[in-house]
DNA sequence: GTAAGCAAAATTGTTGACAATAAATGAATA
DNA sequence: TATTCATTTATTGTCAACAATTTTGCTTAC
């Protein structure tokens, strides 16, 4: 089983007490520990965490910036709430960059990055059918190899804002609408055609398959969503 | 003349030191009163300043979020330098951003917003031979228009992305590669083309014109660089 | 003359106390 | 009883001192 991106992250070895900060909340708020829209305070997180305001204080501007929290001037600060409407915005953001992203792979790949791309599709395969696999899959597996895209497209901005913004509110997504129906087979065969389009170097397809996997899984979010 | 957005955006009653220093810091690195990739020292900016370094710190770490500098922890800041592919990158991601934008613009559109846009264009077609209006036109018309379209794509988040942080390094390009031969006319029509296909209603073929008109933009800016 | 290592200086990271502001409480009045 | 206004309380904003870390420059050994 491939290791998970999610995981990996959170031990990037934290040099300081305002990073390790940022970190540790980024994953309280993308996996729920912290209810969306909760009002928290900052004197109550200094606690938590047992360090003064002014590490947290920074880590806080961070993850404004990152747009997990919403502050308001000498008011307050509110966890993120994923309004249908904001996810739709996400969803259409991401189809934009990850269509680019597409294109880029495929005018710049190389033979070692085909071939680690079919890997990682051979082992999504292989674990499928079993429930973990399908788990892991539709969690991390997906976003590892839309990550793995964006590597490949060469532009440093567009992998960060991808991977420290965008994927992070996904995983939220994710959690807001778990019970989509099985997707897994579906969205696997679209991955291994955006890949072919990829080594063909066709740019004008891979950017036109990876935008309609993305609309396609958006709809099916919403769908899940509105049944609510 | 049109209000130019640029100093708009100044005076946003900045309700708070962090704020103020954000923003000010902000265009002095635009503007160019503080050398890209030259290394700034928190002691020097808050007495410059006349603030403690508690403030002046937060105002960094959105000035970092917003990639105008690069922190290094323990060691340093420095403003960030515009390579060219630095510039390449924005102008990718500005493409895909754009495109989706006016494509979003074309869904959405109303009377009045049609309206409104026509006469962006007809002021700045009536002001584009004389020099100062060439000058605006080419400088702040220019994302006034782009901001504009942005705007009416009813996705907050990309008008955020756009508006705060890559129409801030567009301004840095700008003046990076300020001897493009005369655009103005060819812009100008482009941008008539660009209304025109959102009148329409005609989200293909307005995406599809923004994206060629961006990718043209940068053929140009990155001629004017290579030359230097 | 060069490299390694130590000491000093400069710079960033962190803290706890104080000031300013907004929210909550409660009393007085219509 | 509802409403307004002052007071209190809680929370955010700011500061200056202290600690930790890195860089710099000098000394020493080879």
């Amino acid at each position: 089983m491939p290791k998970i991106a999610y995981k990996k992250e959170i031990n990037q070895e934290a040099t300081t007490l305002s990073a390790q900060v940022f970190e540790t909340l980024k994953y309280k708020i993308i996996d729920g520990s912290i209810e969306q829209g909760s009002k928290i305070t900052e004197d109550g997180l200094a606690k938590q965490f047992g360090v003064s305001r002014g590490p947290l204080r920074e880590a806080l501007r961070q993850l404004e910036s990152s747009r997990l929290i919403v502050r308001i001037p000498h008011a307050g600060i509110r966890v993120v709430t994923l309004t249908q409407t904001l996810m739709k915005d996400i969803y259409t953001i991401r189809e934009a960059l990850e269509g680019m992203s597409a294109r880029l792979a495929a005018e710049n790949i190389n033979q070692t990055a085909i071939d680690e791309l079919w890997a990682l599709l051979n082992s999504h395969e292989k674990n499928i059918d079993s429930e973990d696999g399908r788990r892991y899959f539709q969690d991390e597996g997906n976003l590892d190899f839309h990550y793995k895209i964006a590597a490949i497209s060469n532009n440093q901005w567009l992998i960060d804002l991808l991977g420290s913004e965008l994927y992070q509110l996904l995983r939220m997504c994710r959690r807001k609408s778990s019970e989509i129906p099985n997707r897994a087979h579906k969205a696997l065969n679209e991955h291994k055609q955006i890949v072919q389009a990829i080594e063909n170097r066709d740019p004008e397809l891979a950017e036109l398959l990876m935008r309609r996997h993305i609309s396609g899984s958006w709809d099916q979010v919403k769908d899940a969503l509105i049944s609510e």
